[in-house]
DNA sequence: CTTGACTCTCCCCCTGGGGGATATAGTATA
DNA sequence: TATACTATATCCCCCAGGGGGAGAGTCAAG
């Protein structure tokens, strides 16, 4: 019988992490002395511990080291949960080496370039940042890029180029039906696929909401799933008229100068404001999927 | 002049996040009604909540993200703290990757070996797991893994093969000078260093106390640094007689039959009991360090 | 019996907000 | 203007894994 110091000691970890086991229910002392609440080990509670620290040295919560600690635990579900740990670890390897290689390229252009805005830093890459382009120069609002999940967008598709507005009267044509979608959140998306091997300009657009469950498609409507993906996020502010002088400006200037290239994808617009009607004064998004 | 709900909207980001930068004093709104106490914000501080939202991207904290936004912040700083987050983005990297890597030699062998015990595959890595040696048969109790910061030793050194217990006599003169050590934690550590090209057997150890500053180092002591590194944990429990063959069983039962090597740097030997006398009760550990 | 070392419980702290309760404020409609 | 609905405010708890410390009680040696 060891005091929870003496534990401790020997264990090699602190008395702070032995009560909040105890307290978690991963390794209970032997004994609690009902008077004065002391808390007592024996040595043969070791092995048990080294466990809990071999767990939570490949990563595991201590919620699922209680799951792992089972006397009942198969190797098939110890398996499975180490899988999920692979899959999980992948995922935040992956993600963080892309972090890192998101901060090297901004110090790379720091001692390329010399002395450049924070702005500039933040929002280019690399290429010549020199063609000093400001963003208010070319009406767009500093960009900002986001990962996002996995989504659906349910709505209704055009294709072609939009040569008399077609998308505005789909948009005119969704919106009373707007009630028919079972959406989450308050965005509206146009989602848009450039089409390779067609003729210049013609595209597939789906103008819709997001949604999450829904039990029927609506007559003429469609579900696409939006993959997770990370984008360039451009604000245009104003009319849509307009719009097409917001993407030639990303495309011929913002993707050269910062040296990004549009990765595969959709490409979306994302309205934010009252999306019924659209006033001058309107805000609204342009996501570029870039790699 | 916008309410939060708008410039949220707008901004695409929650109420929340909002309130909280306001909270954190990243973002304050332009105007606070005193009677109502709304917040306001304006169009124009959507450039620096992007910028806000860049530096997350990059990975700051809030606090870090609070002094890049000041005015005055120079290139020259904002590099600064670009490099320190590019090391730490490394580490974590090379953490997570390692974890990973240990995760899938897990499931390798569980796929391998087929069904074995959790210890076996908590403790070991591979090799022949059918060679049922047990820990109990060799007198060790389950290891564990623990990756240790650097530190830096002060103590005595003995050089030799220790044919006649040198370190023990070591040990004697050492702990009545203990006062002498401005030690932190509670444990002594004899490190230890094979020295290769020497005839076998003939090592260097330094017996001593973990410091973390130190005004002077006393006669006859010595300050050795123990660069960080992964190792591998044996429990000795008894004399120092049967040390010889708990390493013994480590070397030649344990690392073989694990896969793993013996990596460079300082074997350990910690004492975490009374370490001014040795009982035959005594639990101290061997850290061998591994890669 | 005293004293010092040890242990107990309880509370706050860290990150970056999310979720919810409850109380007003603002706005739109009848 | 009364009502109803939406928006916003503040406040509190929650996540993980403990660390640090206060105040009070316990244990063991001299």
């Amino acid at each position: 019988m060891l005091k929870i110091g003496d534990f401790a000691r020997i264990a090699r970890v602190t008395v702070k992490t032995l009560r909040h086991y105890a307290c978690e229910g991963l390794l209970e002392p032997v004994y609690i002395d009902r008077y004065s609440g002391y808390r007592y080990y024996t040595i043969d509670q070791l092995p048990t511990l080294n466990r809990i620290l071999a767990l939570k040295d490949l990563g595991f919560s201590l919620a699922q080291i209680r799951q792992l600690l089972r006397e009942t635990l198969t190797a098939e579900e110890l398996r499975g949960m180490l899988r999920m740990k692979q899959i999980e670890l992948r995922q935040t390897v992956e993600c963080e080496s892309e972090r890192l290689q998101r901060v090297e390229e901004r110090l790379q252009m720091i001692d390329r370039e010399g002395s450049v805005s924070v702005s500039e830093i933040l929002f280019c890459r690399g290429g010549d940042a020199a063609g000093k382009h400001t963003q208010k120069e070319t009406g767009m609002e500093p960009v900002r890029f986001e990962t996002l999940p996995a989504f659906k967008v349910m709505g209704m598709k055009y294709r072609g180029d939009n040569a008399n507005q077609e998308i505005a009267q789909m948009w005119g044509v969704l919106n009373p039906r707007a009630h028919e979608i079972p959406m989450t959140g308050e965005c509206a998306y146009g989602v848009c696929l450039m089409l390779p091997g067609e003729s210049t300009g013609v595209f597939e657009y789906i103008a819709g909401f997001k949604v999450e469950e829904y039990d029927h498609v609506p007559e003429g409507m469609m579900v696409i799933d939006v993959p997770e993906n990370r984008y360039a996020v451009f604000a245009h502010r104003g009319s849509l008229e307009t719009l097409k002088d917001t993407y030639a400006a990303i495309c011929d200037d913002w993707f050269p100068r910062a040296g990004y290239k549009p990765a595969g994808g959709y490409d979306m617009e994302v309205y934010t404001d009252e999306f019924r009607s659209f006033s001058p004064d309107s805000v609204f998004y342009i996501y570029e999927p870039v790699k």
